[in-house]
DNA sequence: ACCGTTTGTCCGAAATATCGGACGTCGGTC
DNA sequence: GACCGACGTCCGATATTTCGGACAAACGGT
């Protein structure tokens, strides 16, 4: 019952939308067994992930003995948690290096992570959702969590504000859900603030927030365009709020720099 | 017919080792699958993986749809291949924030990579074999393929010389496959050369080799070790043979200090 | 224009993988 | 020491997924 309810809820509504029978092919077993894992983003108890997917049981021990095997999963602890094993990093190296763009931005954010000390990230749409790519934890060692792959609504950040900038307002309005500009603490982010952020993030080609989802945080961000001057992804940095003014420009110069050289045909 | 020849007789092999019948679940087959992008490291199409993993072709393709809704595979170029998708980046990546000595090592590979400017490595045994970890490319621009997830024999590397170096001459006669000490070209290491470099290596803390698989390239390994002493693990420089000497022992130097704190319990 | 090859989809049949439930163990609690 | 819940394994039945082959479309070389 520890993460139970919204879970188990979500797991019988998938049952009910998209298996009408309780009967389901293992594969797609798999891929509800992984993304839950990634949703949890902790080694979690074979039960568990059984319940939570609607997987029955003899399945999940089935399957996760097969995965394990063949070191997608791997047994944690000793308690009976699994957890993502390591043939999942070399697919996803192979995945990045397979990507130009990723493979260049890498580069770009692990040095600019390295020079400047602080967090540095490399961010796109998913759908009508942020996601960061790539995270440089930098010098500071707090927020170690890192959110790669996690889906979060566009107003919340500073990139998302340079990643819909080719969109009107009307679009805009029908792009993002509505219930996208309300923050995690219950504020609601005005339509109108937001494209007026867009306009004057166009102009300046960076942006910047600060408090947004987090008191305490600063995001910087600057555009990667492709040669229709499109945003395609962004690069940023994320900062204490107390960082002074003069430290900021400087990562703001060095995140236009490396945009620059991102954004593909210049 | 391109690249087919060895592999469909390793395909072939496998279906009589492992599946006397032909018929076999779903994601044994995409395991299969998922092995065979990663071993050709390239877009591939899916008749070509059909064949060369012994899979139907209608079963293929029908696999191959559902990864791709899953964004584990990615349809790429327009031309009918396939490859790795995100989410094995994302998955990947909570593997690596999962695994506290690899956590730690991005860190440090990153920084000397970034600071020294040649391309870093952190590397472990798997089985009998040398596994690439971590791969900072550092700023040369040149060997950009990284080889993570990559099994290499262990003679043919410098770590290998210090993660076997709790055995004894016996102990490694028994450990390392006779073939392993065939270098790709053709020459053979000999045994006690072997051992001899390792026991240089256990009193100097580091291994130098060069021109061992490729002519041109120098490795330097320092050993990342568990309270006991064991090697588990290896950070490690790879340049080029022409490196001055006292390059090199700045890299060394900086080797030393990252595989000391990286060692746990120290 | 012709023909051989490759691509992607569709279908029915049957081999079998999934499922539910039972069973033995283990550890903690009262 | 008896009870309870969770863990992991095993087994037989059947609903279903895999498989082979057929087919149309696209391609490309001659």
């Amino acid at each position: 019952m520890k993460s139970g309810e919204a879970a188990v809820k979500q797991a019988e509504e998938k049952q009910s939308a998209e298996k009408p029978t309780g009967r389901a092919r293992g594969i797609d077993r798999v891929i509800a067994l992984m993304e839950h894992l990634h949703d949890r983003r902790a080694p979690t108890r074979i039960a568990d992930i059984a319940r939570d997917t609607g997987t029955p049981r003899s399945t999940m021990y089935e399957l996760v003995n097969t995965l394990v095997e063949a070191r997608w999963l791997e047994l944690r602890d000793g308690d009976g948690t699994v957890y993502f094993g390591p043939a999942m990093h070399y697919y996803g190296s192979d995945y990045l290096d397979s990507v130009d763009l990723i493979r260049k931005a890498r580069v770009e954010v692990a040095h600019i992570a390295e020079t400047v000390g602080e967090t540095a990230q490399f961010c796109t749409l998913d759908g009508d959702k942020y996601l960061v790519v790539l995270n440089e934890p930098g010098r500071r060692m707090f927020r170690i969590s890192s959110e790669i792959g996690i889906k979060v609504p566009i107003p919340w950040t500073a990139s998302g504000r340079l990643l819909v900038d080719h969109l009107d307002a009307e679009e805009i309005r029908r792009f993002i859900p509505s219930e996208d500009f309300t923050l995690p603490d219950g504020r609601r982010i005005a339509e109108d603030e937001f494209l007026e952020d867009m306009r004057r993030a166009r102009t300046q080609g960076y942006v910047r927030t600060t408090a947004l989802v987090d008191r305490f945080t600063t995001c910087l961000a600057a555009p990667v365009r492709d040669p229709s001057g499109r945003c395609i992804a962004t690069i940023c940095f994320v900062v204490p709020a107390d960082t002074t003014e003069e430290a900021q420009q400087v990562m703001i110069d060095t995140l236009k720099a490396s945009a620059e050289r991102l954004s593909p045909g210049r």
